[in-house]
DNA sequence: GGCTGCAGTCTGTTGACCAGACCAATCGTT
DNA sequence: AACGATTGGTCTGGTCAACAGACTGCAGCC
């Protein structure tokens, strides 16, 4: 493991998740995969990262298990496995966190739950139907502090509700 | 902000709470608040970090709001504020998810409801009540995966069964 | 076949993290 | 009050990760 990345005397549950995904642009290229987007110049276009450290996260997620590289005979993709997935209450909780008490004044998303269109609290309880949804039913919005400065396909495409693990509609 | 800490093209809410709680050893001397750990020296004994990282780490939290420094004559003490209490979700998610994923076996720490002493699900609720309980009703004890190898006295002192935020005794 | 775009690799530079030395203020003991 | 030990930092030099940008080889399309 690079130095940097290691937490090796802490024999503790939340270090170990951080050596996997404590490294900078990692989460957010989880949240980018959440949201479908799976291609490499895709997460390359949204996220300003340099194409080498975008290559040693992929690789380093596909070796963790978070990620799957699919390769078709095309072009590979980048699909959550089911470890991946089950990264999302932590993606939730940061945003919400960030929603509060970032910089920002208004939250930039809003997700709602697929099946009765109920909002989420904070916990990620619907609050219509009380449900804790996971992201295979949970519908992505803009919300009311999103921009639209940003003109890469990408950030145009997510600003259409989209259900969250169903891959973008790009172009 | 420091090159390597901004994620300034990205108006989303977990870009903005990684801006602040995004850098390396954050998240771990957030950990160690929650669990009572309030003096410079002890964070230093029990992450293992340079003095000189400390300090920023600190002195970042503290301008973000999530700690705040006091001195009451003596030595400082650093105290999660509402902000910093506010990220506990953030953490705890993060913790069950390297409990299933991360490299070993058995979660190193167990959390429990303190009114009904009723252990938490992945989701944070109780199974005895229901309820989502907050880190000030949240008792910790060991798990069965934790180990007993660190000698520092904060490793030795949260072999105890603890109430989160409550200072930790320490010697 | 030729062209465009995709998915990386490679290179030099910048800056964050590291270990460890150093220093001032505080605390405990007498 | 004086003294030494502990605490809470700062400072320095070295190492490694991230950066921007050039370059390469393959896929897909016409």
């Amino acid at each position: 493991m690079a130095l940097g990345t290691g937490y090796s005397a802490q024999n503790c549950s939340i270090a170990r998740a951080l050596e996997i995904v404590g490294e900078r642009w990692t989460v957010l290229v989880l949240r980018d995969c959440f949201f479908g987007v799976r291609r490499f110049s895709d997460l390359l276009a949204h996220l300003d990262i340099s194409r080498a450290v975008l290559t040693d996260r992929l690789t380093s997620l596909v070796a963790a298990g978070l990620l799957e590289r699919r390769t078709d005979g095309g072009h590979p993709e980048y699909v959550l496995t089911e470890a991946g997935i089950a990264f999302w209450p932590s993606i939730f909780a940061l945003g919400r966190w960030g929603d509060h008490y970032g910089t920002a004044n208004q939250p930039s998303r809003a997700f709602t739950h697929a099946d009765c269109h109920g909002d989420l609290d904070d916990r990620g309880v619907c609050l219509a139907c009380g449900a804790i949804p996971g992201p295979e039913d949970i519908d992505a919005t803009p919300g009311p502090g999103a921009d639209n400065r940003r003109t890469d396909e990408v950030s145009v495409a997510l600003r259409q509700r989209h259900r969250l693990l169903t891959p973008l509609i790009i172009g």
